[in-house]
DNA sequence: CGGTGCTGTTGACTCGTTCTCAACAAATGT
DNA sequence: ACATTTGTTGAGAACGAGTCAACAGCACCG
């Protein structure tokens, strides 16, 4: 008979006193891990944040948190999503948006947007910088964001048309709101400018926008101020 | 006297045939590496990369790696920093620049830029990405590609004036070029869309974009032609 | 031709990090 | 009282970045 690996003694030293075990509702543990990882994931990047020091500062061990999370990268992802709902919950929250004008619908859209942005800016930073490279899943939570933003406080425009009709309008509207993120993050660095003006002025370059793209005749409709 | 762990005998088995050394010049090896760690980095997220599989894709020991580069993060750079020359160089080299008006260098410039991006699309998508979440360096490559080529195709234009002037002009300036990067990696997605329908889209904003920020007095010289 | 010094090269090793797993303990039945 | 479920632990496997002393190829010099 081959010799097993002898196996492992686990003594446990009478001296040594245990410490009592802290037991959570799953729910709480989940809620408190997922909480101190987005915090950590706010300030510091990705692979600066060990799961040992996570656990460490919960107190519980690096076992434990594998039962929550199958992976670091699960936690992440997680936090980001909350991130993510967060926002669009922001602006989904702002009353009587369906009675104004498309243009005044956009404006106070872009306004509470951009409340948020600065009321959660490291949080909005996080989230924008991505974190992980290009992880298909993070990209997808990003894009469920702008998805679902557009779709809300473009409700009644004839948003989801064009993304059909003209292929360009589609490109169209991915760069608005590529300028809007980078008028966020940009607007975040400098403390001096008042929201109004960033926001009027990127309302006015999404009307100049839907100009340029649409049908002339459905233009006319939204045709802007001029400069 | 406590057992010492036994001195590792390094013995050379005269059986084994020793594989002899390929030695190469310091600048080949150094360009042979930083094109393989390109390559994995355009394919591969910043992690999925191993300098143990690198190292052994180029039939040499990790060590050698690391006598070329201090970290992984500085091939990573040194190869991101060379895309981004890359790009910049590729508009530079546009002809004439100076000779055109605002507008039509704003309009070759970005013909320029996307005909690069739709070159070395997947390149492309990978300097944009970022890989690395947050880090300052990486940030300072992307933001020297963006400064530079404003410079390179603005020149002449009174860029920088505005920048000083009014602070509102900063946040456009940042828009838009967001803007064109979000356009680009929409445009790459579809492949269906003529360049030129994107290059006058987003010639025809940024045009938008200066009536609005601009003086008055200086936007008449840019007056873009309506929709 | 044999030394000598420089430099490209090796491979084993350290250290830290993610993720695994069998044993264990606290609650909850029955 | 005993059994079951489930939150919890601690050791350690697996792997990756970065280190280091020894080594080998080569040019130069006598």
């Amino acid at each position: 008979m081959p010799v097993r690996k002898a196996k492992r003694v686990v003594k446990r030293p009478a001296a040594k006193r245990r410490r009592r075990l802290i037991r959570l509702d799953n729910d709480e543990r989940r809620a408190q891990l997922l909480a101190m990882g987005r915090a950590a994931f706010t300030t510091n990047s990705y692979d600066e944040v060990s799961i040992d020091d996570l656990a460490k500062k919960a107190k519980i061990s690096k076992g434990l948190f594998y039962y929550y999370f199958p992976t670091k990268r699960d936690l992440y992802i997680a936090g980001l999503a909350e991130t993510a709902q967060e926002l669009v919950d922001k602006l989904v929250g702002v009353p009587k948006l369906a009675e104004l004008s498309p243009r005044e619908r956009a404006s106070v859209g872009v306004d509470a947007y951009l409340a948020h942005v600065s009321a959660q800016s490291s949080g909005f930073v996080a989230l924008m910088r991505g974190g992980i490279g290009s992880d298909p899943e993070v990209a997808q939570v990003l894009e469920n964001v702008r998805v679902s933003i557009l779709e809300e406080f473009m409700k009644g425009a004839p948003i989801s048309a064009f993304l059909k009709t003209r292929p360009l309008s589609r490109i169209a509207i991915r760069s608005w709101i590529g300028m809007v993120e980078a008028a966020s993050i940009e607007w975040l660095s400098q403390q001096d400018i008042p929201r109004e003006a960033v926001r009027d002025l990127l309302v006015d370059l999404l009307f100049d926008m839907l100009m340029r793209v649409l049908d002339p005749r459905d233009a006319a409709k939204y045709k802007a101020p001029a400069a």
